[in-house]
DNA sequence: TATTTAATATGATGTTTATCATATATTATA
DNA sequence: TATAATATATGATAAACATCATATTAAATA
């Protein structure tokens, strides 16, 4: 069907044109979880490449490098995120905002299970031992989530910038810290006194 | 001068008695630098030793596997901070409590150049790569922070144990954060927005 | 169905690294 | 100063791993 002219020869294309990144895309979906689960030096190709099916072989054909996969994998993951896909017609910014805290302080969330879970929490120590381009994605990261939250909170309330920043600081820390705790009730402690601190703080919700 | 009877026969002690515990501090302590700089895998035994001017060779010794040192250098950082040298009497609660936000939340402990930096901020998410033990040596640690801050804010606000939670968790995870922004400026800014919230959040400080 | 070529898999390599085995250095006592 | 024993250093090993080179598979067209 499709021909590409190449040296005035016709050129057969064997596979469909977005076989290749329907599995890029596959590869950092499943990539990601098992960077945030175990850390860059946690996980080998290897394992990143059998996770989704397929063997290392097939990896240089995707990306250059080991770092490249993360660093990549950290932005999909990004813009994966319930916070990224953001519609605002869809439902009132207030409330959305609620849904949102009550969606990134859930157990759930924090045992790694939801489909999407935050890069932002889950490695930010991992990124210090890395390159300064992965760095750079993380803050940006960072960033994106405080102008997506500060956009809409300032929409009905009169929080400022610093309000903000405390606030996805808080909440970042408080998934960080609570996968490290050893029992549910510890968990959930953690997480309810910080919904409720985040809640008061984007104007009562 | 010390003589050991073992076995009814005189024992010569070639080394002082503290000779080693010296040492095994002097290791855990420049070890922990290295570990919250670069990670658990960020490291080598032999750069760990190297740092302290010793070789691999006098290691297992000291520890019985690098896992052992890491668990063993998070126990030693967080007993030589500010926080868990604390003398009750030689301050007003209120004004420590002041002056621990000002020193933990600043550009010097960001940047690592503080005596000793917070285990829970520099490692928050590498601990997770690890076995349950040193996750257990980290929750530790950071109940024992909350603690320390709970008894003294009590005793001039009327605090509860969630807002505790919530003013360390946003603490670490600024620290934490700061670490991977890309300039001074928006390091100065993150941590002086938590430095404001904290303080507002701990009685007015 | 044959051909072409992209996608994927398998095999191989060189390096790094934790740990072990053995040798050397150091120092408190006799 | 000689001795004994601890502390430290050097040498060796085996496993793990990122990456490269080469082979196989599979699919779109003629």
């Amino acid at each position: 069907m499709i021909n590409i002219i190449l040296n005035n020869e016709a050129v057969t294309m064997p596979y469909t044109k977005d076989h290749k990144n329907k599995t890029r895309e596959k590869i950092l979906e499943s990539s990601f979880k098992l960077f945030a689960l175990k850390g860059f030096e946690g996980v080998t190709v290897n394992e990143l490449m059998k996770n989704c099916g397929l063997t290392r072989g097939a990896f240089y054909a995707h990306f250059s490098s080991k770092a490249e996969l993360y660093s990549e994998s950290l932005k999909f993951a990004a813009s994966g995120t319930k916070l990224a896909s953001f519609k605002p017609e869809d439902i009132p910014s207030k409330k959305w905002l609620a849904l949102l805290l009550d969606e990134y302080l859930s157990l759930e969330h924090v045992r790694g299970e939801h489909t999407i879970t935050c890069p932002l929490a889950f490695l930010a120590t991992d990124i210090n031992m890395q390159d300064d381009e992965i760095k750079s994605a993380y803050s940006d990261v960072y960033y994106g989530m405080n102008s997506t939250i500060m956009k809409y909170a300032t929409s009905y309330t009169d929080c400022d910038q610093h309000d903000i920043l405390s606030v996805t600081t808080m909440i970042i820390g408080a998934v960080a810290i609570a996968r490290t705790l050893p029992d549910q009730e510890s968990i959930m402690a953690l997480l309810t006194a910080c919904r409720r601190e985040a809640g008061l703080k984007l104007g009562g919700i």
